[in-house]
DNA sequence: CTAAATTGATTCGGTAGCGAAACGGCTCAC
DNA sequence: GTGAGCCGTTTCGCTACCGAATCAATTTAG
């Protein structure tokens, strides 16, 4: 797979494209913050904690635990008690998740290739 | 300027990276809605009405004026009567909005060269 | 064994978004 | 001129999110 150059106007068509079409779609209706704390779990590597996803997000953690909340609801995400330290709470991928996120890379790669 | 090729995880690291550093500089924190109808604005060729948009978009005419509220109290966009259909109104561009988007665009651009 | 520190969750008051329905200004056909 | 129809806005009741402060559970230091 090929090298990734954007100048900022396809850069902005892409966005465009992609978020056009997720309003259309009339998904989950997520909030930038979720949507960069789904993305951050499924990309970056685990463990995830509440607090380094704070620190990571430089948001404070009550918003991470309603964004959790949130998306655990949607079954986007898993709250999962950390056993040998039971004050820690892991966040970690589900299936759900998985197929969402695909889908939506799925889209923005398709966006791209249109222009 | 040249292809535009991505798989999907590239496009999903693509946006996690713009998207987390959004998040962290805190700019107006914009709503999808609210960023697609001002993609559209800046990209679409004009002129754009509330109805227009609404259609564009798949969402409703409240709606629409409400984003157009918060957009225009950010100085992102702004309202024009139509004076010869004074039942319109137009939505154009201002040199904030511009510098706004231009400035969203180098990031992505710039996440877009780091992959 | 107790006191301090740490982690994630909860509460509080306030702001902003939503869909559905109703409204007022404007145009145009008759 | 008048009535029908179109356009954007406003209102209503509701849901979701925000930051700041506080809390309960757990671990660790002395």
């Amino acid at each position: 797979m090929m090298a990734v150059e954007l100048d900022i106007r396809k850069a902005l068509e892409l966005w465009r494209t992609t978020f056009v079409e997720g309003v259309r779609m009339a998904g989950p209706d997520l909030t930038a913050r979720q949507l960069a704390l789904l993305l951050t779990v499924y990309l970056a590597p685990p463990p995830h904690t509440v607090r380094g996803l704070a620190a990571t997000l430089h948001v404070s953690k009550p918003a991470i635990t309603r964004a959790l909340d949130r998306l655990s609801q949607l079954g986007l995400l898993r709250r999962q008690r950390d056993e040998t330290d039971r004050r820690n709470v892991f966040v970690e991928r589900t299936a759900k998740g998985t197929a969402y996120l695909n889908d939506l890379g799925g889209r923005i790669a398709a966006a791209a290739r249109v222009l």
